[in-house]
DNA sequence: CTACCGGATTTTTTT
DNA sequence: AATCCGGTAG
């Protein structure tokens, strides 16, 4: 990362504060040996920021605190995983913290459960659970699904979470109906969850930012715990995250935070890029260090980086520069379809291979996730070994799921979604009418579900379905034992004892991918156990829950990295290939009436570029596959912005026949299309704005291209480029 | 209670 | 295009 590299100690002590700050250009160093009082630091991409919070970290180990008293909030856990290693190697152990929000929340509330009402053992609820959960809550207050459909409420719900707003606050600032009865939902919502003792991803923000509000006592023992605070990637916090920051530093007054208004990609799910912009405001006599100089890019990817960004009309104005080399142009490329494009950036893969690149130095982004689909396949075609950033995607997968469901049912017993999941996975006779006769007889009771499972009196009434739910339980006292030994024991005796294991086997088409994920899962666990031999199975799924994406890529795999642009924040490439760059694909817009944020899909473009270190392509297709339609597109307005004298493009635009000849005509080429071009062959009649009539007399078809030659009754001959040449066909009946 | 069939719907991005 | 959901038949 960065040029700037901490300096190796041959010894194990303690870093002195001038090694820390060894190295250093003046800014950075201004940024890194600041220490009492608000700091914002406004990092260019590239600018070498994650060195330069490391070492600030360090040095106030070194001259002010103790590690345990330095607080470090990252964008993700790998992040965080690597600064803590850093921070070691300078000699200051673990003990500083260094999380992302949402780990430090659960650890916070799984600390002082007490005093917001929670079990200890609660589960975090991740998307999907959460979903079904809104779902059970639209039901349950009978609501039309179709006028309620589960994401909307979804988002909404959530956007309510991270501005803090509980379901008595979000009722009592209802302005509509409609958000009088969303009210309604939240609280049938939230009910589900405290009875279940499940947090969903929002709730760990806001119930730490309330309970942090609320309760002066534990807010002035972690004040007085978390001296230093530290928070990366400002640009992208939301609310709650900006409160908790706030509370947390109120009275030592020492926030330090970081990040660059221009990286801002994440306005979607609740955050405020005001909370950067107006730093200074909210922290009078805030220092303010810029970092301007990048480390990372050629001067024309920086070049072609910054041009891009210009366009956004709201920004604080940000110079960036670097003594880097020019370096090479940056390449656009277009190409027929999702597969031609896979097919050209393998060959370019494994030339750049070939040449003595590592695999571990290339990456692809795309603006959707499923857009890695036509990449994969090519890659495994080609034989190129790669690895694809997608942590929750993995755990989404049912095997997986389910498996955990067990674990999280003998951790949570509260937790009657997992219960409702497994008790009947693999099937063992227990249906719809059993389970609802549980759930009556629960409610009847008070009790939780699992307790009438437990229960034999309970089951007796039950008549034939009884005797199955007794197997069951009798299940899961037999697995209870397993949650107290390690992770990777209690999944493999679980997989192995519930049947899970032999039902995917007995499947007449035997598939072993959710057998070899299942084995993963397990081998995951088992380097969690040995890794931390205090943690329990509560930590390791609490581990897994707060999973991000980015987490899971490992930057010496010897693989080619694939992910989405939002996933590589943070991270740098030497060679990168952004693909579709189309309009309505990366600027993206979802359907008609969506105007989306023309200018947070422009920082998000710039995101990617700006990862690059040395040699940047963009790619794009004229068609692609949506939503099970073809469809044409439009080159990306962004390859427009871009300053043409660092632009390369391919196929070459010279073809000097077209009368439009911009960059403008070619990308919405009004004349045939290609799928006619498939019909075209030898003697077909066309029509060109020069030569005007001529026959096809030989065609070779390519890759990506279609070479005709064309014999024009001028008697001129030429060879096209079909896919670019202004050539239109003319039918028989035509030719006068 | 399970298995199967056909219509509807989908995630854009993520902790 | 592929998956998921709900309804119905066995």
């Amino acid at each position: 990362m960065g040029v700037i590299d901490i300096p190796m100690l041959s010894e194990p002590s303690n870093a002195t504060a001038a090694d820390i700050l060894a190295g250093l250009t003046e800014p950075q160093r201004e940024a890194a040996a600041h220490t009492e009082g608000p700091l914002l630091v406004l990092a260019g991409a590239g600018s070498g920021k994650t060195s330069v919070i490391t070492r600030r970290a360090a040095y106030i180990a070194a001259t002010v605190a103790r590690p345990h008293e330095v607080l470090a909030i990252t964008f993700t856990n790998k992040a965080a995983g690597e600064m803590r290693d850093r921070v070691e190697a300078l000699g200051f152990g673990r003990s500083m913290t260094v999380c992302t929000f949402h780990s430090l929340c659960a650890r916070l509330l799984r600390v002082y459960h007490n005093a917001v009402g929670l079990s200890q053992n609660f589960t975090i609820y991740d998307q999907d659970d959460s979903r079904a959960v809104i779902k059970r809550a639209i039901r349950s207050c009978e609501f039309d699904s179709s006028n309620w459909p589960v994401s909307k409420v979804q988002a909404q719900i959530s956007h309510a979470k991270n501005d803090l707003l509980d379901p008595d606050a979000f009722e009592k600032n209802a302005t509509h109906w409609h958000e009088e009865q969303l009210s309604r939902l939240y609280f049938a919502y939230q009910k589900i969850l405290t009875k279940e003792q499940g947090l969903d991803f929002d709730d760990l923000l806001m119930k730490t930012a309330l309970a942090l509000q609320h309760d002066e006592e534990l807010r002035a023992r972690l004040e007085d715990r978390y001296r230093y605070v530290l928070i990366d990637e400002y640009q992208d916090t939301n609310e709650a995250q900006y409160r908790i920051a706030h509370l947390l530093t109120q009275k030592h007054g020492n926030l330090c935070a970081t990040g660059d208004p221009d990286q801002s990609i994440y306005g979607w799910r609740g955050a405020n890029i005001k909370n950067i912009l107006r730093f200074e405001e909210d922290h009078e006599g805030a220092k303010v260090v810029r970092l301007e100089q990048n480390y990372r890019s050629t001067k024309r990817i920086l070049s072609a980086a910054s041009r891009l960004i210009l366009a956004n009309a709201h920004r604080k104005k940000k110079d960036l520069w670097t003594e880097n080399p020019e370096g090479k142009k940056v390449r656009v490329v277009e190409c027929e379809n999702a597969e031609e494009e896979a097919d050209f950036i393998c060959a370019q893969l494994r030339q750049a291979m070939s040449g003595g690149r590592s695999a571990n130095d290339l990456a692809i982004f795309y603006r959707l996730s499923s857009l890695s689909l036509a990449l994969e396949l090519a890659l495994t075609r080609a034989g190129v070994p790669y690895q694809i950033a997608r942590g929750q995607a993995f755990y989404g997968r049912r095997e997986i799921k389910d498996l955990l469901a067990y674990i999280r049912v003998l951790i949570n017993p509260a937790d009657a979604t997992s219960l409702r999941r497994i008790i009947n996975t693999p099937t063992r006779g227990i249906g719809k009418t059993t389970v609802s006769k549980l759930e009556t007889a629960a409610q009847r009771t008070g009790r939780s579900m699992l307790d009438v499972v437990m229960d034999p009196a309970e089951l007796q009434a039950l008549g034939r379905g009884g005797t199955r739910v007794a197997e069951f339980a009798r299940l899961l006292q037999e697995l209870k034992p397993y949650t107290d030994g390690p992770a990777a024991d209690a999944l493999r005796s679980v997989f192995d004892k519930s049947g899970l294991h032999a039902s995917l086997r007995g499947q007449e088409t035997v598939d072993e991918i959710p057998l070899e994920n299942v084995d993963n899962l397990i081998a995951e666990a088992k380097k969690f156990d040995e890794a931390e031999p205090e943690g329990t199975l509560v930590n390791w799924l609490e581990q897994t829950a707060l999973l991000g994406d980015a987490d899971t890529i490992d930057e010496h795999a010897g693989r080619v990295t694939l992910m989405t642009l939002h996933a590589s924040k943070g991270l740098e490439f030497p060679m990168v290939f952004i693909v579709g760059l189309e309009d309505e694909l990366l600027p993206f817009r979802r359907d008609q009436d969506d105007w989306g944020d023309k200018e947070e899909e422009r920082r998000l473009c710039f995101v990617g570029m700006t990862r690059t270190k040395e040699e940047l392509t963009l790619t794009h297709t004229r068609w692609r596959m949506r939503r099970g339609r073809i469809q044409r597109n439009v080159r990306s307005p962004f390859i427009e912005e871009l300053p043409a004298e660092e632009i390369e493009w391919l196929p070459e635009q010279t073809d000097g026949f077209s009368t439009a000849g911009s960059r403008h005509g070619r990308s919405a080429p009004s004349g045939q299309l290609p799928h006619d071009i498939e019909q075209w062959q030898v003697g077909t009649l066309v029509r060109h704005p020069r030569y005007d009539l001529g026959q096809v007399i030989a065609i070779r078809r390519g890759a990506s291209r279609t070479h005709a030659t064309i014999k024009f009754q001028s008697g001129d001959q030429q060879t096209f480029v079909l896919e670019f040449a202004d050539l239109t066909r003319v039918d028989f009946d035509e030719v006068g």
